[in-house]
RNA sequence: GGGCCUAUAGCUCAGAUGCGGUUAGAGCGCACGCCUGAUAAGCGUGAGGUCGGAAGUUCGACUCUUCCUAGGCCCA
C-alpha cells in the first residue's frame, strides 16, 4: 500500500517561484481593473484624513533609484496609514516649469527657436513636460505605488498657474516684494540668473594674481614712517576680470597687518598685508629680503583710499569678517557687483553695486580698455594691463572648486542685475518662519536645526528669472516713469485669464488686453505700460502647492500631515513651501516633515556615471521585480544614506523567497480548511497552537509600532525573523507531523489549521504595505469568505488581547531552550553517524529538578516538539561521561543525549516505534497510523 | 572652508523613552552535515565583531567630551 496517499500533504497553486517580472504587471492590471484607489476612497469616507502631500519630482528624464525610493516610502506610509483606519489620500504631482526642460527644448529646437514666438516655445516645453509626466507616471505605477494617478497635480496646469499668480499677488499686496540690484549667479551661456540651487561646483583652473593697490599720496600722513614711500596694499584674486570693477579692499577687523619694505623690480617699496600671511606671501613672491617697518591694527587703515591700478578711481579700505588667513594676503579685492560678501560689505560702506557686465558677459562701454570683451577672455588682458602699469606682482594658475551652471556646466559669474526679491525681513518673514519651524515635527529631529539655520541665514529670496518656461511675474512697468503696477486689480484680472487660458496668455495677449480697466501708474498716473518679462523661480511654483493642491481639492486639506522628501529639500521644497505659506498665511503648510538620505553604492559612495556605480530601477525590476526594490526600501534605515548593490539585492531576493515560501507552506496546509466551518475555539486548541497565536501577537505589536513610527526596517526584520525563526524552523516544522498524519478533520489537525490560518491572514496584512504585490497575490489563495477584493482594503490586524498568555509564553521559552540543547545532542549523534533524520533518535534527557517537575508529565509534547521518536527522562549520572551527551547551554544543568530509537520506522509517519510490525493487515506502520488508516 | 548627519560581524538591522554598568545580540551569507512528504524547498551545527581611529572624563564607555579619518546632504 502507498501510505503517502493517506497523508494530508500540502497542496496549493500558489507558485513557489515568484516570477515577479511577469506576475507584477498582472497584479497591477487587477488594481487598475477594480480601480483600487477609487474603491479605497469610497470605503474610507468619514474616516479621519491622513494627508501625505507629494513633493513634485521634476518632469524630465526617467526615474532613478532616489525617486523610486522616495515614492515607495510614501506608498508604504500611505498604505500603512490607510490600513490603520485613516482615509489616506494620495495625490501625486509633477514640477513642470523651469530651466532644465527649457534647456532640453533648446537643444531639440536648435536654430529653429529663433523664429518661434515665446508662446510657441512654451507649447513645446509643455509637450515635453507632459511626455515625461506620462513616462514617470508609468514608472511609478510599476513600482506598485497606489494613488490618484488619473488626476495628478501639475504645476503647469492652468488652475495651478493661476494659483501661482494669485499667491504672488499676495506678496506684492503685503509689500514684501522688492526690486533691487544684487549680485547673483549668472550664466552667460544660458543668459540667465541662477538660483543657489542651480549652481554646481566643479574643479576649474583659474588665473591667480597678486596685485598692488598703491595708496594715494596724502592718505598716510598719520604714519610718519611711511611718508614719501611708495606704499601699496597687496591683494590676491582668482578672477582678474573683476579688477576693473574693484571699489574696495577688505581687511579683517581682528587681524594684524604689517608694512614691509621690499625691493621690487629695482624699486624700494612698502607693501601692506596681513602679518599672518607675510612669510608665506614673500616666499611665494620669491622675496627673501624684506623688513617690517610698521604694524597696524586693521582699524587704523579703515576708509583710507588706494588708487585703482589702471582706472582713475579710488579703492577704499573696508573691514569685513569674511576675510580669512587661509590663502591670499589677508587683503581682499572687493568688487561689490561681483561677489556676495563684497556686496554685503559694500552695503555697509555705502558703495555702489557696480557691475559693468551685460547679459552676454561682455564689459559695457564704461569699462576702459576692455569694453565689449567677454569677461573670461578678459582675464589675460587684465593681467597684461596690470603688468604694463607695474601693478602685477605674480601670476600663476590655480585649480579650485568653482561654481558652474547646473545645465550647461559652464562656469558662471557673479553679476549684479535688477531682480525681484521677496524680502526676508521687510515684513518679518524670517522671524515668522523661524517661529513656525518650532510648531512642526521634524523627523529625524535634527532636521529642525538644519532648516532653522538655513532660514536664519539666508539672503532675500530672488524670485525672478530671465527665461521663457515658467509663470511670469505678472506686473506692469510704466513706460513713462518706470513705476511698477502690481495692485490687486491687476492680479485679479491676470488670475482670471490664467484660469481660462493658462499663463501662456501673458505672452500672447497685448498689454491692453491684459490690463484691467482704468489702470494707471501709481507713481505718475501714466497709462502706457509694458509687461514684465521675467518669470518666477520654479521653487515658487512648487512652494505654492499647498495652496494650489491641498486647499483647492475637496478631498484634501491644509496643512498636510506629512511632507516627505530627501534631506536636500530642507533647502528646497520644505524651505520654499514654508516661506510661501508663512508669507501668505502665517503658518507652516505641514504638521510634520520626514526626510530620508541619499542612495549610495555598496561602499557608501554616491552614485555617478563617472564612477560607474549607478544602478537603475529598471535593471532591478527586470532582474528581481519591483517587489524586491520595495523590500530594499523597507529593509534599509532610510534616515541615513541608503546603500544598494547587486549583492544587497541578491540577499533581499533570498529573504523575499523565504517569506514567500513560508506563505506558500501555510497556504498549502489550508487546502481543505474552511475558516467558517472548521475553526477550533481558542480554549480547545492544542497548547502549542495557542502559544503560536501568542507569538503572533508579538509580531503584530512590533509591526504596528514600526508602521506608526515609519520604521519600516523594523517591520521588515520582524516579519522576516518571524518567518524564519518562529515559523519555519520551529512551529511549522513541529506541526508537519500533526498536519500530515492526523485524520483530515480531526480536532488536532483543525486546531493547527486554525492557528496557521490566523497566522497567514495576519502575516499577509502585516506585509501588505511593503510586499504589496505578493500579499495581494497570496490573498487570492486564502480560503474562506473575504469582505474585500484587495488586501489593501483590509485593516492591519489588531492585537488580540485574549490570545496573549504570558504564562504560556514563559513555559514555552523553557521548552525552546531545552529544544535548542537537544538539537545539539541530536547533531552530535548525527556527526557520529548514529542517526540521520532527527526522527530516528531517542532522546535521553536529564533536567534540573525544578524544570523536571514542571515537564515530567509532558513527555509526548516534548517528543513532538523535538521532532524525535522517543524521549526518556533519566538521572543526570546516567549521561555524565557519555561521549554522546551534551551539557545544556540554553538551559544550564541540563544533560541530553541522542541515540537510535528502538523499534522500526513507520512507513507512514516515519516515527520509529515498537508497534511497527504488530498489525498483520498493515505490517509496516505504527499503531497511531494503523488507527488512522483503518478508520 | 562652514553647517548638519553617519560610521556595531562580509550584508541588513538589534539590544523599546535622543539618558554610560553582567561574557555586544538576531537574521542573511559562509562552512560542515542531515533530509528528500514545503524539493530550483526544508532542518541542524559551527566559525565570524571589542563596537571607524586616537586621546580624555569616569570606579566603569560601543554608549559622554575633544581631535582625526572615511562617507553623505546643504552651503561657500
Amino acid at each position: 500500500m502507498d501510505y503517502k496517499q493517506t497523508l494530508n500533504l500540502p497542496k496549493t497553486d500558489f507558485p513557489m517561484k515568484a516570477n515577479l517580472a511577469k506576475r507584477e504587471p498582472e497584479i497591477l492590471k487587477f488594481w487598475q481593473d477594480i480601480n483600487l484607489y477609487k474603491r479605497l476612497r469610497e470605503k474610507s469616507k468619514g474616516k479621519p484624513l491622513f494627508i501625505l502631500h507629494d513633493g513634485p519630482p521634476y518632469a524630465n528624464g526617467h526615474i532613478h533609484l532616489g525617486t523610486a525610493l522616495n515614492k515607495i516610502l510614501k506608498d508604504m506610509i500611505v498604505k500603512s496609514r490607510q490600513m490603520s483606519g485613516f482615509d489616506a489620500v494620495y495625490v501625486p504631482g509633477w514640477d513642470c516649469h523651469g530651466l532644465p526642460i527649457e534647456h532640453q527644448v533648446d537643444k531639440e529646437l536648435g536654430a529653429k527657436k529663433q523664429n518661434m514666438s515665446p508662446a510657441e516655445v512654451r507649447q513645446y516645453c509643455r509637450n515635453y513636460a507632459e511626455k515625461f509626466v506620462n513616462i514617470q507616471r508609468d514608472e511609478f505605477k510599476r513600482l506598485g505605488v497606489i494613488g490618484d494617478w488619473e488626476n495628478p497635480y501639475l504645476t503647469m496646469s492652468y488652475d495651478y498657474e493661476a494659483t501661482i499668480a494669485r499667491e504672488l499677488g499676495k506678496f506684492f499686496a503685503n509689500g514684501s516684494v522688492i526690486k533691487a540690484k544684487k549680485p547673483i549667479y549668472w550664466c552667460i551661456h544660458c543668459r540667465t540668473a541662477l538660483a543657489e540651487a542651480e549652481v554646481e561646483y566643479y574643479d576649474h583652473e583659474s588665473p591667480s594674481i597678486y596685485v598692488k593697490f598703491p595708496f594715494k599720496e596724502d592718505e598716510l600722513l598719520s604714519f610718519p614712517e611711511l611718508q614719501g614711500k611708495k606704499v601699496s596694499v597687496i591683494i590676491w584674486t582668482t578672477t582678474p576680470w573683476t579688477i576693473p570693477s574693484n571699489l574696495a579692499i577688505a581687511l579683517h577687523p581682528d587681524f594684524e597687518y604689517v608694512a614691509a619694505k621690499v625691493k621690487h623690480e629695482n624699486d624700494s617699496e612698502v607693501w601692506i598685508l596681513a602679518e599672518g600671511l607675510l612669510e608665506q606671501c614673500m616666499s611665494e613672491f620669491g622675496i627673501s629680503d624684506y623688513k617690517i617697518v610698521k604694524k597696524f591694527a586693521a582699524k587704523e587703515l579703515e576708509r583710507l583710499a588706494c588708487k585703482h591700478p589702471f582706472i582713475d578711481r579710488d579703492s577704499i579700505i573696508v573691514l569685513g569678517t569674511h576675510v580669512t588667513l587661509d590663502s591670499g594676503t589677508g587683503c581682499v579685492h572687493t568688487a561689490p557687483g561681483h561677489g556676495r560678501e563684497d556686496y554685503e560689505v559694500a552695503l555697509e560702506y555705502g558703495l555702489d553695486i557696480y557691475s559693468p557686465v551685460d547679459d552676454d558677459g561682455r564689459f559695457t562701454k564704461d569699462v576702459p580698455f576692455f569694453a565689449g570683451t567677454i569677461v573670461f577672455d578678459a582675464n589675460p588682458m587684465v593681467s597684461q594691463k596690470l603688468k604694463e602699469v607695474g601693478a602685477l606682482i605674480k601670476e600663476d594658475k590655480l585649480s579650485h572648486s568653482y561654481p558652474h551652471c547646473w545645465r550647461c556646466k559652464q562656469p558662471v559669474i557673479f553679476r549684479a542685475t535688477e531682480q525681484w526679491f521677496i524680502s526676508m525681513d521687510k515684513t518679518g518673514l524670517r522671524q515668522k518662519a523661524l517661529e513656525c519651524i518650532n510648531q512642526v515635527e521634524w523627523i529625524p529631529y535634527w532636521g529642525k536645526d538644519r532648516i532653522y539655520s538655513m532660514i536664519e541665514n539666508r539672503p532675500d529670496w530672488c524670485i525672478s528669472r530671465q527665461r521663457a518656461w515658467g509663470v511670469p511675474i505678472t506686473v506692469f512697468i510704466c513706460n513713462d516713469c518706470g513705476g511698477v503696477l502690481a495692485n490687486e486689480a491687476v492680479f485679479d484680472r491676470v488670475v482670471d485669464l490664467f484660469e481660462k487660458e493658462g499663463a501662456d496668455c501673458w505672452f500672447t495677449l497685448s498689454v491692453d488686453e491684459l490690463l484691467p480697466d482704468g489702470a494707471k501708474c501709481p507713481d505718475c498716473g501714466g497709462k502706457n505700460f509694458r509687461k514684465e518679462t521675467d518669470i518666477l523661480d520654479v521653487w515658487f511654483d512648487s512652494g505654492v502647492s499647498h495652496a494650489a493642491v491641498l486647499e483647492k481639492r475637496p478631498e484634501l486639506r491644509s496643512p498636510a500631515d506629512l511632507y516627505l522628501e530627501g534631506s536636500d529639500q530642507h533647502r528646497g521644497w520644505f524651505h520654499s513651501s514654508l516661506l510661501e505659506s508663512v508669507g501668505t498665511r502665517e503658518r507652516a503648510p505641514y504638521k510634520a516633515v520626514l526626510t530620508h538620505g541619499f542612495v549610495v553604492d555598496g561602499k557608501g559612495y554616491k552614485m555617478s556615471k563617472s564612477l560607474g556605480n549607478v544602478i537603475y530601477p529598471q535593471e532591478v525590476i527586470d532582474k528581481y521585480g519591483a517587489e524586491v526594490l520595495r523590500l530594499w526600501v523597507a529593509a534599509e534605515d532610510y534616515r541615513d544614506d541608503i546603500r544598494i548593490s547587486m549583492d544587497i539585492l541578491k540577499r533581499l531576493s533570498e529573504a523575499y523567497r523565504r517569506v514567500r515560501n513560508t506563505c506558500r507552506f501555510l497556504l498549502g496546509n489550508l487546502y481543505d480548511f474552511s475558516p467558517e466551518k472548521d475553526s477550533v475555539d481558542y480554549e480547545n486548541m492544542e497548547e502549542i497552537d495557542r502559544y503560536a497565536l501568542h507569538e503572533l501577537q508579538n509580531i503584530v505589536k512590533r509591526c504596528r509600532r514600526a508602521y506608526s513610527r515609519y520604521e519600516f526596517f523594523k517591520a521588515y526584520h520582524a516579519i522576516h525573523n518571524y518567518c524564519v525563526v518562529h515559523l519555519s524552523a520551529f512551529y511549522l516544522d513541529v506541526l508537519k507531523d500533526r498536519l500530515y498524519t492526523s485524520p483530515p478533520a480531526s480536532k488536532a489537525r483543525r486546531s493547527a489549521q486554525t492557528a496557521i490560518y490566523n497566522i497567514l491572514v495576519t502575516l499577509l496584512k502585516l506585509m501588505a504595505p511593503i510586499l504589496s504585490f505578493t500579499s495581494e497575490e497570496a490573498w487570492k489563495y486564502v480560503p474562506g469568505e473575504k469582505e474585500h477584493l484587495s488586501i489593501h482594503e483590509e485593516a492591519l490586524p489588531d492585537v488580540v488581547e485574549s490570545w496573549i498568555n504570558e504564562e504560556l509564553a514563559d513555559r514555552w521559552e523553557t521548552i525552546l531552550a531545552i529544544r535548542s540543547d537537544v538539537a545539539r545532542a541530536v547533531e552530535k549523534a548525527r556527526q557520529s553517524k548514529i542517526i540521520g533524520h532527527s526522527l530516528e533518535a531517542c532522546i535521553f534527557l536529564a533536567l534540573p529538578s525544578e524544570v523536571f517537575e514542571e515537564f515530567k508529565g509532558d513527555k509526548d509534547l516534548l517528543r513532538s516538539v523535538f521532532i524525535v521518536s522517543d524521549l526518556r527522562f533519566v538521572p543526570r549520572e546516567e549521561l555524565e561521561g557519555d561521549e554522546l551527551s551534551v551539557e545544556g547551554e540554553k538551559l544550564p544543568g541540563l544533560v541530553a543525549k541522542a541515540d537510535l530509537a528502538d523499534g522500526e520506522k513507520c512507513e507512514r509517519c516515519w516515527v520509529r516505534d515498537k508497534s511497527v510490525g504488530t498489525f498483520d493487515d498493515h505490517p509496516t506502520i505504527c499503531s497511531r497510523c494503523y488507527h488512522v488508516v483503518s478508520a
